[in-house]
RNA sequence: GGCCCGGUAGCUCAACCCGGCAGAGCGUCGGACUUUUAAUCCGAGCGUUGUGGGUUCGAAUCCCACCCGGGUCACCA
């Protein structure tokens, strides 16, 4: 039990003990209401522009936000998921009720009936008649004028976040709608959305370090999975020609303000589609997701008023890097020689990089700050995309491309490499360049996965889609903890005071 | 991991430069008040100043180390 603070608990402890003492239960089973407090304030507009003296009856809950006491009369205001009630309570009205307000602190639920009215000050409120409370708050809510400010707090202890800063449900509530949305637009179009192993054997499908686990039964190490592309591409070999999977991937990497350890990813894949196909797709799914979210289609984020409407520009990655950096790629086919380059542009780059991860930095230095309006970076190099097709007009380059928006990567899309062995020697290269290229997250060659696309995959167009980027889009976030209700924090330390020692 | 910023009452923050009794608002407790809107008014209580060490007659304040958080760079989506 934290030392601190105990005489403001003891406040709110001998307060509930002084409800039981009177008989009251201070966590009652149920309580039926009959209105949020967003439908008793629409009840009594819709009523009093019929009938001014109109005063309809309602019962509603919630849990106390401010009080205002007036001696023999007292203001409470009441908050629910939707909206907030002024609850007005009379002595003369409740008679011995109007005690039970000496028990009650902030963040208690009450429910309350009674008439809904109109104050002088114009305020649609509920003219008690019976008030009853429906759970003792032990602990005091954050402090109401400037809310809950200390950041580390509102992630570790989200639910207070959600009581004092009301925006933090309308972030969460167009969330949740965009995943709606995007579940829809996929469902209509005929895709089937499945659901592939977290647990894995390999960790493979992307370029990033796994979280290891282990099973016991099995007495075999498992991985979580980084990403989901291997398993949906089975599905295409079996001949389910449009699936999806809308799920948590995991990878064990540093944490920032883009970046959280598990994420939320939507993968397709589409039978007979290429990179074109899903190019179109994704233009025309995202103004219709946003549209049906947020209700519009131009969104303003960190500053700039995004145009999310189709078409959305294509720009070859080999031009945008020769525009913004200066450097041609082509003139530079080796990594250290690239490295060599890119030092002279004063960008860190070492012999001990790749040239897939020296190309990635350049993108990520001189071109992904640029992309604010929605843009397609296209063809991207064989050696930085093991699972993509490559452009059988230049092999030097691959039929992907990667979606940016507000200067963020938000999708990754190809037409799907499905020669059995050109994916072998492909993945057998990522395992060499790992080897040569220490600590550098590389993919990972499945020997199953090979195997099912000897037994023939059609042509595909794959899309991988990161959600919580997206919801960072439409709801202006510049955080990505600010579109996760829960993401993840460091274990509090001793040093942070707040902890039991033994 | 590097660099920058921060950690003071339950909460939001002053005081720190330039060392000298640690303060305000909210919340809490007591009192007044039957139409308030961060209600108001009167009174009271509230602190291991993140932790440990050092300098000093004296440290929230200066110095060192560490812990925690945020930002940024590196890495990644």
């Amino acid at each position: 039990m934290p030392q601190r603070g105990e005489r403001l608990l003891r406040s709110r402890r001998s307060k509930l003990e002084r409800l039981i003492e009177r008989g009251v239960d201070p966590f009652p089973a149920r309580f039926h209401r009959t209105h949020t407090t967003a439908e008793a304030v629409a009840l009594f507009t819709a009523a009093e522009a019929a009938d001014p003296s109109a005063a309809p009856t309602a019962t509603v809950a919630g849990r106390i936000s401010r009080m205002r006491g007036m001696g023999k009369a007292t203001f409470v205001d009441i908050d629910d998921s939707g909206g907030r009630l002024q609850l007005f309570l009379r002595q003369d009205a409740l008679g011995e009720g109007y005690a039970l307000l000496d028990d009650l602190d902030l963040g208690d639920f009450v429910g309350a009936s009674g008439a809904l009215t109109r104050t002088k000050a114009g305020e649609v409120s509920l003219a008690v008649e019976a008030l009853s409370v429906l759970a003792k708050a032990l602990r005091p809510p954050p402090e109401k004028f400037h809310g809950l400010r200390d950041v580390e707090q509102r992630y570790r202890q989200r639910y207070l976040d959600l009581i004092a800063n009301r925006d933090v449900h309308d972030v969460m509530r167009t969330r949740s709608r965009i995943i709606s949305a995007v579940r829809r637009f996929f469902d209509e179009r005929g895709f089937l959305e499945v659901d592939t192993p977290v647990l894995v054997p390999v960790p493979a499908g992307a370029m990033a370090e796994p979280f290891v686990t282990e099973h016991r039964a099995l007495d075999r190490r498992l991985y979580l999975r980084i990403a989901t592309e291997l398993y949906l591409k089975r599905l295409i070999v079996g001949g389910m020609d449009k699936v999806y999977e809308l799920g948590r991937v995991f990878r064990n990497e540093g944490i920032d303000a883009n970046h959280n350890p598990e994420f939320t990813m939507l993968e397709s894949y589409e039978a007979y589609a290429d990179y074109e196909d899903v190019m179109r797709f994704l233009e025309t799914m995202i103004p219709a997701v946003a549209l049906e979210a947020t209700g519009g289609t131009t969104v303003s984020f960190d500053g700039h008023e995004l145009d999310l409407t189709a078409p959305w520009p294509r720009i070859r990655l080999h031009e945008a890097v020769h525009e913004h950096s200066g450097i041609d790629l082509d003139d530079y086919p080796d990594a250290a020689a690239l490295a060599d380059r890119m030092r002279q542009a004063n960008v860190a780059a070492t012999y001990a990089e790749s040239r897939g991860r020296l190309i990635d930095k350049l993108v990520g230095v001189f071109v992904e700050p640029k992309l604010i309006q929605p843009t397609f970076l296209v063809d991207y190099p064989t050696e930085m995309s093991p699972l993509a097709k490559a452009s059988a007009a230049d092999p030097r380059y691959t039929e992907r491309f990667e979606a940016f928006a507000g200067g963020m990567e938000i999708a990754n899309a190809f037409s799907e490499l499905n020669d059995p062995d050109v994916q072998r020697q492909r993945l057998e290269e990522q395992e060499a360049l790992r080897k040569r290229y220490q600590g550098e997250e590389l993919d990972r060659l499945d020997e199953d996965f090979l195997l099912a696309l000897e037994h023939g995959m059609p042509p595909t167009g794959g899309l991988g889609l990161g959600i919580d980027r997206l919801v960072m889009l439409l709801t202006g976030s510049t955080t990505i903890r600010d579109v996760l209700l829960f993401p993840q924090v460091r274990e509090p330390g001793p040093a942070a005071g707040k902890t039991t020692d033994a």
